[in-house]
DNA sequence: TTAACTGCAAACCCTTTGCACGGTG
DNA sequence: CACCGTGCAAAGGGTTTGCAGTTAA
């Protein structure tokens, strides 16, 4: 499956980059669609898709929000979600000596933490 | 606004207070549908958006799942995911002495955990 | 009786898909 | 020139709303 390259997919691809955090489908249309003025919601929707099958991104999921998205990162992602503007930050905590105190019948797979308040651009 | 005490209502209610864990709208209507054969889904959306407002129900959102509901509850809800059944559990680990480790610039509302694994009823 | 509630279907919002056109290689 | 990718519009899934008929009080 080769890709071909449109100025529609740089520019979104672009915008993760530039990015200091995940992105939501329509926030990639603002930022893209300011370079390539006629772009669709579909074709970001459709190169998200593709990026995220070229493990070129990776999403992430927000609680009562919609899905995220960003260039790969190595560790699980950890959020910080901004109550006012609704941004999505990463952030690092530490989690190693965390007391889960599951029940019985529980089998843990993995953590995430999940922070909210005000970020920096709120 | 006063409530009416329908069929539909109580059975509704009473699926929150049998389930031991949040429901999503469509468990509810399986589980009130059972005892009100007819049940619509947009009277049970219905509902639970009154109970809301009379605060008999709380909100849980998840990532990447749709919005489930509980009897309220005063701690903060900490989940558990299973990743099988997709139900949602409601756990209480121990975040006393958390490091967060949030950058200059945040402002730290609250923090939530997620686990991700095998739930009892897997 | 009568106003609130319900069920059904249509409306909505977000995401995906179908189709004809346009642009890459 | 052959196709893939794009834009538009329609189709899908979950949630909300409009409306006429039903039911609690």
């Amino acid at each position: 499956m080769q890709q071909r390259d449109t100025r529609q997919r740089a520019a979104i691809k672009r915008a993760f980059a530039q990015a200091q955090r995940p992105l939501g489908p329509k926030e990639v249309l603002d930022l893209a669609g300011a370079e390539v003025p006629k772009l669709g919601i579909a074709t970001v929707y459709r190169n998200i898709k593709s990026l995220l099958e070229q493990d070129e991104l990776q999403a992430v999921e927000v609680p009562g929000g919609q899905t995220r998205y960003q260039i790969p990162r190595a560790e699980r992602t950890h959020l910080f979600i901004c109550q006012k503007t609704d941004r999505v930050y990463v952030i690092q905590p530490k989690l190693d000596e965390l007391q889960l105190n599951l029940p019985d019948g529980y089998q843990l797979q993995e953590a995430q933490l999940i922070c909210y308040g005000l970020g920096p651009e709120a």
